[in-house]
DNA sequence: CGCATATCCTGACTGC
DNA sequence: TGCAGTCAGGATATGC
């Protein structure tokens, strides 16, 4: 399930293999994948040349010479996969993306919770122009302390319910919640307006800390290997992971066993002892 | 408004 | 071995 370090690796692959590329055919078998319009509406590209693809959090986008974007969001179990032209379509296949002397762009998700969809915005400008994110947070990678202190302020619920909420900052799910906690030694189920500025600050630092890393690994695989990068092949920050999916071992900075810790319907991996 | 909960969906896993 | 039940959790809708 790609967060912003995996879909941030995904861009860079994408500019490398794609950008400057005509798009020559669009094929879209998942009526669901593309649900926010008609799909016949993504033929409307063939023939555009990629000019850029950004990221705005978790959303992918294909910024095209026309002026157009194309977003896309993986969402739990979708994948974005390179393929030679004509290669065996795998199962759960929505769309094939073929671009002239560059092979095959496809979105597999066996979910369906994934989508694609063209933006009424443009392209060139900044990701603000995409007006189906206007309710999305600044991307993760860019706030500091004082906007993080502005946004938790007064707020009770708790520290990782709302780092992982995309209005208030996008890109953080799951994992890099809990490893964001961790590395700010703080606990996940703290209500978040309890911070002080000095942990506020210890926050921000590894929100930037942790993503930068991650990404640098080129995100984390598990065994489930949801994620997987553009040519199948696996991330190597899960090796790096000091909490998510480590109940029962213990904690690498003080041997303390890391527990999951639950809160609500929701639950965080964390170690009591190095975490407030 | 803020916070909690149900929903979408398939595949992997658990327990009988 | 098979099969029902549970869980995974990103975004969105709805309920309180």
């Amino acid at each position: 399930m790609p967060e912003l370090p995996e879909v941030e690796t995904l861009r860079q692959d994408l500019c490398y293999l794609y950008v400057g590329r005509k798009l020559e055919q669009v094929q879209v078998m998942g009526r669901r994948t593309v649900r926010r319009h008609s799909p016949v509406l993504l033929a409307s590209l063939e023939g555009d040349v990629l000019g850029n693809v950004g990221r705005h959090g978790k959303y992918l986008l294909f910024e095209w010479e026309s002026g157009r974007v194309l977003a896309a969001h993986m969402r739990m179990s979708g994948q974005l996969l390179a393929q030679g032209l004509g290669a065996p379509l795998q199962p759960h296949t929505h769309a094939v993306l073929a671009f002239e002397a560059a092979g095959e762009l496809r979105f597999v998700d066996p979910r369906t919770f994934g989508e694609l969809f063209l933006s009424s915005g443009v392209a060139g400008a900044p990701a603000r122009s995409v007006p189906e994110l206007d309710h999305l947070g600044p991307d993760a990678l860019q706030v500091g302390p004082g906007y993080l202190e502005r946004v938790l302020a007064g707020r009770k619920a708790p520290l990782k319910s709302l780092l992982m909420d995309q209005r208030l900052l996008a890109g953080i799910g799951n994992i890099y919640a809990d490893e964001i906690c961790f590395g700010a030694r703080l606990r996940p189920d703290e209500p978040a307006g309890a911070l002080v500025r000095t942990e506020v600050r210890r926050l921000a630092r590894a929100v930037r800390n942790v993503l930068r890393s991650a990404t640098e690994k080129r995100g984390s695989t598990l065994a489930d290997r949801q994620y997987v990068d553009l040519r199948g092949e696996a991330g190597s920050y899960q090796a790096e992971h000091r909490v998510y999916g480590r109940a029962g071992q213990p904690c690498a900075v003080c041997g303390q066993e890391i527990v999951l810790v639950r809160f609500g319907a929701r639950h965080a991996y964390a170690c009591l002892r190095c975490q407030r």
